[in-house]
RNA sequence: UGGGGAGUCGCCAAGUUGGUUAAGGCACCGGAUUUUGAUUCCGGCAUUCGUAGGUUCGAGUCCUACCUCCCCAGCCA
């Protein structure tokens, strides 16, 4: 299937990429995915890993994985392992990840510049009186009383800090700029803040630590990234961005060019929620089984639902990228999990709500064994046999002893296709014993000459009920009810029912990372930690349903 | 309240220097094909660009005012 691709259109970050290509600012580009290490990814980050990966790939540029590792007391090893595995399983080669506390050493060396020149000092203000003197959005902040300290003094005082002489808290590096600008990250933002904490990589080397706010824009410029993509909320921190750079660069220690920081608008899903805090409160709570429930929005817990790489590419291309605030209709990431599956899953039978059929016209005791395609577009993929016999497994929603206006599966006197098997037709239910009675019409076997002859609109799929394979299957829907969901009140008790379903013989075989869809149902994985249960990925469309539900 | 952003079809999103009928995708609605009520195919789907004025032969694109939404006052990122 080679239908057109969709024009790549133009978005405002390649439109800089361009121009700074154009003017010749750069020969090419290096982007940057920067987790930081304290949690699992989930699907924001794939929005962004695909946006830097991706442009990086365009345009025949290189993305760094990095990890800002400046909090110790927030990350651990077994984030950055996790971070690694998804990144790697979304396809995407990052070579050697970097560190944001590998540069430490030099972060520190442009700090003492920075003192050295005038333009950081050490405060040492309590927090509280920091944070009092930093005025307000309607008024300007007051200079701290250790702003005017003398160089030197500066200088020893910040090593001294270093070499573990002051206790956390009693001092902190502070940039010196502007406590009456308007934009109060501009009001002598925090630099360094002494932090006995152990590091996950540099262990008890130091004991002061860097900020996001200073140490993010060195990472940038120590790796040559020349676009530094990150979202919204960041804006107010560009003027900082670049009013340290270009310090460093006065300085000698950076060399222009510069990188330069571009703010996206995060994906927002509709009845996802991402926040990290309800995540944490959704798996602490026992409202799902851990951090890879298939129902959780991580993409540990995609992949164990059946979400594919692939589809969360064309998720990311499709949403696009700009400023606005955008809400997803979670219908689109489905969508797009649909359309690559349905390229890549094979087709196998599997009864979910089963009903026994009797076909009583049908020999008892035997079988027979039907070429059943494997994909019907796509011949190439071939046949399996499935065993067919007297008694089967329908889907109880195939039949109507009264049947609803346009319906046209199984009432009592309409004839339907055994998929792949014979023409039926339905002569009764049985109420005693639960089961639809059918008889098999002559000459109706799939793939035999007479069977055209029979023009059926209902064709409905089956197990025998002698070789069914019987197991778990994990239906999903949705975590949250509400489109806009806020919290735990929202949450939608019935996201997940597990149900023994009656599948056909070759599912015992099932591959744990192998899609199969189950016709007329939907996509299915068998589930990583148990191969003997499948989770449902996503339904297929199902225009007769939705048009009759209430 | 000061500052920084954003507002184009139900959901995304092109539209850059003002110039014929406002891309495209998703959704939706028709119709065709179909042994999945799936897929695929074909057709339809904004006299209008947050609002109100203005400039102009001509404005989503320029000007003015206003409205709505998001972000910022961690020694978090």
């Amino acid at each position: 299937m080679n239908k057109p691709q969709p024009p790549s259109t133009s978005n405002f970050i390649k439109q800089i990429i361009d121009a700074d290509l154009a003017s010749g600012k750069h020969k090419s580009i290096v982007t940057r995915f920067p987790p930081e290490p304290n949690g699992y990814l989930h699907f924001g980050h794939a929005k962004s890993i695909a946006l830097n990966y991706g442009l990086a790939q365009l345009y025949g540029g290189k993305c760094n994985l990095r990890f800002d590792d400046t909090n110790p007391e927030k990350e651990e090893t077994e984030y950055v392992e996790s971070i690694l595995e998804m990144v790697k399983w979304l396809g995407y080669d990052y070579g050697t990840a970097l560190y944001a506390s590998d540069y430490f050493d030099f972060m520190y060396r442009a700090a003492e510049l920075l003192i050295s020149e005038g333009h950081a000092y050490v405060d040492s203000q309590s927090a509280e009186q920091v944070q009092l003197n930093r005025g307000s959005f309607s008024e300007p902040g007051k200079n701290s009383p250790d702003r005017d300290r003398k160089i030197d003094d500066n200088l020893t005082l910040f090593r001294e800090m270093r070499d573990g002489q002051h206790a956390d808290g009693t001092h902190v590096l502070r940039a010196r700029i502007d406590m009456a600008s308007p934009n109060i990250n501009m009001r002598d933002p925090t630099l360094y803040r002494i932090k006995r904490a152990t590091h996950h990589r540099t262990g008890d080397k130091w004991c002061i630590y860097p900020m996001y706010t200073y140490a993010h824009p060195i990472e940038d410029a120590v790796e040559g990234v020349t676009h530094s993509l990150c979202t919204l909320e960041f804006e107010d921190q560009r003027p900082f961005y670049d009013w340290l750079l270009g310090k460093l660069a006065d300085g000698g220690l950076l060399k222009r060019p510069l990188p330069q920081q571009i703010e996206f608008a995060r994906v927002n899903l509709t009845y996802v929620v991402l926040s990290k805090r309800k995540l944490i409160q959704l798996v602490a709570e026992g409202h799902v089984d851990g951090w890879d429930d298939p129902r959780m929005p991580t993409l540990a817990g995609a992949r164990r639902r059946g979400y594919t790489p692939e589809g969360f590419k064309l998720f990311a291309e499709r949403i696009g990228v700009s400023k606005a605030n955008q809400v997803i209709e979670f219908s689109v990431l489905e969508d797009c999990m649909r359309e690559h599956l349905n390229e890549v899953a094979p087709r196998r039978m599997a009864v979910l709500d089963p009903v026994k059929l009797v076909i009583e016209n049908y020999p008892q005791g035997q079988e027979e064994m039907m070429e059943v395609p494997n994909h019907p577009q796509k011949p190439d993929w071939g046949k399996r046999q499935v065993p067919f016999a007297r008694e089967l497994w329908i889907e109880r929603e195939d039949y109507q002893e009264v049947p609803v206006k346009g319906y046209f599966r199984l009432f009592p006197g309409n004839t339907v296709r055994l998929r792949y098997a014979y023409v039926v037709k339905c002569i009764g239910y049985d109420k005693a014993t639960d089961t639809v009675r059918c008889e098999v019409l002559a000459d109706s076997r799939s793939g035999t000459d007479g069977a055209n002859k029979y023009k059926v609109k209902g064709n409905i799929h089956w197990v025998s009920v002698k070789h069914a394979h019987e197991a778990h299957v994990h239906l999903y829907d949705r975590v949250f009810k509400e489109s806009l969901a806020q919290g735990l009140e929202h949450l939608n008790p019935d996201s997940k029912r597990t149900i023994a379903a009656r599948l056909e013989p070759s599912l015992r075989e099932a591959r744990q990372d192998a899609a199969v869809q189950f016709e007329r149902h939907g996509y299915f994985v068998a589930d990583s930690s148990d191969a003997s249960t499948f989770n449902r990925t996503v339904s297929l469309r199902d225009t007769w349903a939705t048009a009759n539900s209430p």
